[in-house]
DNA sequence: TCATATATTGCAAGAGTTGAAAAAATAGAT
DNA sequence: ATCTATTTTTTCAACTCTTGCAATATATGA
């Protein structure tokens, strides 16, 4: 009840600004001596300022004005991908306070040596939050690229590490004995999704009963993906919710190593779009990411076959739309990673499948949304994990 | 809070049967003097009734046993379908006291006469209600094979039925100026899915963080589905979610009237599979329930050719499960209709297409379950709507 | 009959919200 | 300069609901 209230309380002054106590009472439906009592507990909790007065313009007493302290709460976002493990720390504003990216030679199928590294960086991490005077560490959060399992945070297979049935979490836990602060293994889609919603959609979300939603499909080394019910991740039974690359889309389609056929990833993955883009050569000799630069190149100066392929991903992607549209009405389906980059040369093939349902479905069909944090979408979302979880039980953050 | 916990304490009687107020506070973690008092008020409320004292076997004051009054509230299920209106009336056990199939000649693309045919129905049934000594009337639930769309329970396009942004329930309630409660309007594959869950799945759903997320897909006259999270129908963003029968499934496949290419009613629909099975003349001339009807007697009698088709129908069902799985993790898929009925001759086509995902995902996959309900699981499911509100919100029922 | 065990209820205390009244702080009027 | 009206914030008593403890009820077995 009282943590509800509090939660209710903090997230308004969070999501509107600095606002007076009076305003409060009117947008969260509490009575003003209800909001007194619960901004004075979360002042006490180092969360809530106030400051100055502003005088409402007409006479009476003036509003004192309260905001958040976001400095008062840290957390520690990190994304391991083949080859880094990035790291950021932020507080609960979002500012980036610390940021690294460190190279490892963790080796396939084992992971125990990379557990280690996470460890080592977060225990870095951890020390430069306690020079901020008075910032409490509220979690750290791992993103992989990988399902988890949400109870046990278990990453069931990760097939480009060579992973099978991992506690990621107790690994990284058993060498940071002495972390105040709890360790999240989530997937790195999954929590891109979320910052994506925050960056575009959270502000605007319509309000009303049905519970709104939101997909995310991003495509970079690979294609991946995320379901957010009412701003918040849907995990689905074990956590492989969101896995979307692998959503078939062609019954005759080919073969796909996940053992389906016709897979999205097959269509507008970085090996698809590189071959049909006649780029499998230098794909080969320089590796993928030249071949995609490449394709951008090419893009860029118009290149008739690049759009092409471009406009037959678009039309693919419009069937996942479809299908995403089709099973959980998502409002708004938001491309990350390359697809964001390349909005514009797929937009055209996306609006075409959609073309035909919108007359028959009173044009109820999703929006398209750009994302716009590009690669940090990962690492973003790994923070606003953290800073969900202060804003939804303000009451793990200690009275200062 | 006092609502929650009354929520609470009565859907641990109502799942576990009758049991003592012991028992209630070790289940629900209250203190003994707070489940005496909640106890107190859902017997006030006429839902609770104490039932004799059993002994426990030792020594000691006995248990004096708790169960609910299912009589004590009834629901209102309507069932609209092209040709009939379908009415039953059951209580809180899910008993059916009353049970009505109305034929309707309401004409095509007017949704007022077919409006005024459910109100009519309704009041009927409310009267058998009136008939029942302290039995409160609930809700009245209409089931339409249409997208609803939550907050104004409007249709926005009920295809078979040539509506266009409809708002039924306001047409209904027209008609219904005296009527006591609440008139829903909901889809009626989506109430199915519930249902069916209820009765196979609920009550041994594993517990645990993640939220249990199941999927429903059933064919009969058409084909349609629901997403259930955590035993509640996710209804999307605008109400549409549950639309399985136009996931689209072959990227190259053919056109559907839904405007989309490759949809999955196109393979497991009435008309596919009577047309697959070499019944489309059948069809023609007696109609699809004629053709379906052969084609079940074919399939009793190990026909080669109608087992071929329906094994084909289940591999496309595999990839639409696939396509489930990917995006929301379902625990577990029910099939319902003939899908349901026919499922021994799906299951082989079902298995065969998850069974290259099985390795790598390290059999996560989800369970596939045959409906056990049949023709009644929507009408079965509306009710069940009106329980599972009572069963959240005790304090809507008056005190005796 | 009495001691023991178990289930339920009564009661005072506590946490938290609520509504009304009081206090605080300012602008404009006199 | 003082007073009044106005608006914001706090104080206070009442109320609701939960909680922990003690008391009561009702059985069994010695």
């Amino acid at each position: 009840m009282r943590r509800h209230n509090l939660a209710l309380v903090l997230r308004h002054i969070a999501a509107y600004g600095p606002c007076a106590r009076t305003e409060l009472a009117a947008a969260t439906g509490l009575v003003h001596a209800s909001v007194t009592g619960i901004t004075a507990e979360l002042i006490e909790r180092g969360l809530v300022r106030e400051v100055g007065s502003a005088a409402t313009g007409g006479r009476g007493r003036p509003r004192r004005l309260l905001r958040v302290v976001p400095e008062r709460v840290m957390a520690i976002a990190v994304q391991v991908t083949l080859e880094r493990v990035e790291v950021m720390v932020g507080d609960l504003a979002g500012t980036v306070v610390h940021r690294v990216s460190e190279p490892h030679r963790a080796p396939y199928g084992s992971p125990r040596p990379l557990a280690a590294v996470i460890a080592r960086e977060i225990e870095r991490a951890a020390a430069v939050v306690a020079g901020y005077e008075g910032a409490h560490l509220a979690r750290a959060v791992v993103a992989m690229a990988a399902p988890v399992t949400g109870p046990g945070h278990t990453v069931p297979a990760a097939i480009d590490f060579g992973w099978h049935r991992t506690d990621l979490r107790a690994l990284v836990e058993e060498h940071l004995p002495s972390l105040a602060c709890p360790v999240d293994v989530v997937n790195d889609a999954n929590v891109a999704a979320l910052a994506e919603y925050h960056a575009r959609i959270a502000a605007t979300r319509p309000s009303g009963e049905a519970p709104y939603t939101v997909a995310y499909i991003k495509a970079d080394t690979g294609v991946g993906g995320g379901l957010l019910i009412d701003g918040r991740i849907h995990t689905g039974s074990r956590g492989m919710a969101g896995e979307i690359g692998h959503v078939p889309l062609a019954l005759d389609g080919p073969e796909c190593r996940c053992g389906a056929r016709g897979c999205l990833a097959l269509y507008v993955g970085p090996e698809a779009l590189a071959t049909a883009a006649g780029l499998a050569d230098l794909a080969a000799a320089d590796g993928l990411p030249a071949a995609l630069a490449e394709l951008d190149r090419r893009l860029r100066a118009d290149d008739p076959t690049a759009v092409a392929v471009l406009t037959g991903a678009g039309r693919t992607l419009g069937a996942a739309v479809l299908a995403i549209w089709g099973l959980t009405d998502a409002g708004e389906v938001i491309l990350g990673g390359y697809l964001a980059t390349w909005g514009r040369w797929l937009l055209p093939g996306i609006a075409e499948a959609l073309e035909g349902r919108r007359a028959v479905a009173d044009r109820l069909e999703p929006a398209i949304v750009l994302g716009v944090l590009g690669g940090d979408a990962t690492l973003q979302g790994a923070l606003r994990i953290s800073r969900e979880a202060t804003l939804d039980d303000p009451t793990t953050v200690p009275m200062a």
